[in-house]
DNA sequence: TTATGTGCAAAGCGTTTGCAGCTCC
DNA sequence: GGAGCTGCAAACGCTTTGCACATAA
């Protein structure tokens, strides 16, 4: 995940490329789970000093563009993810590590014809969120 | 949806019956669709003089007890509805009246497979939001 | 009687905003 | 040069909490 690609990414985005948004992007590419807007910025490099009301507004911008995934838990605060993923997808987050993995299997199809039929409706979007337990944290699990 | 039936509800949530939770129960059951607690607070009758705070902790009970189904918005919101459904379900909601309806078809099972195949993960628990449109909203939509 | 429920006011706390000054292009 | 960024401090607004009083059982 080279610097340029995030520079790259920001002029797409037609955004400027300044340092605290590749801060913010070099920080969460590193992640594998999502993370609140305050654990993102405790995550880039202290040299760069930067507030905490503009990681919220580079996270919005990025969660608005569609490379970031926001969401809210049941703690009301926001979480970001880094996805660069850029065909339909879900995420699978292991509720022990926290890593999220995604999920191509899409039954949007399938739902969207159970309520075509039982209620007469029309489906236009769809959230799907899985938790579980991954590949490495499944067998420890069982050990308990 | 007599009001013995709260009074039930209440006693088997080991709840004590009183004006304000039945006012909350009465209140929710007339809506078909998720209200934020100053919504529900609205809609209970003013002659119940009721403050915020305590909607806000009957609303936590009966989310905790399982009657009430409770969801964060956009808006960083909380908002609830009265479901009595107690087969597992999930939620349709109509963009356009807000009304909800419930979906029986649950594809965890297939998520499930894909989850072990693909991740050699286990699912746990799966959440799954339908918006679209309801039999009522849908063809006036495609008039417009 | 006593464990519970409730009103009121106040605090909590992520998040957003206003505005002056700075940077990228 | 000028549009767009950012820091700082302050505001915001939904939700929670503390505590004294009231009420169901």
């Amino acid at each position: 995940m080279a610097e340029y690609r995030f520079e790259e990414i920001l002029r797409r985005l037609k955004l400027k490329v300044t340092p605290r948004r590749l801060a913010v992007l070099e920080a969460m590419a590193r992640e594998t789970s999502f993370l609140s807007a305050e654990q993102v910025w405790s995550k880039v490099s202290p040299a760069r000093k930067m507030g905490l009301p503009t990681v919220y507004r580079i996270l919005d911008e990025l969660a608005l563009s569609g490379i970031v995934t926001q969401v809210i838990r049941d703690d009301r605060q926001l979480y970001y993810f880094l996805c660069l993923n850029e065909k339909h997808h879900h995420h699978f987050v292991c509720t022990s590590c926290k890593k999220v993995e995604d999920i191509d299997l899409c039954l949007a199809d399938e739902l969207r014809a159970e309520v075509a039929q039982r209620l007469k409706g029309t489906l236009v979007s769809h959230i799907i969120q899985l938790q579980g337990l991954c590949s490495h944290c499944a067998p420890q699990e069982q050990q308990k």
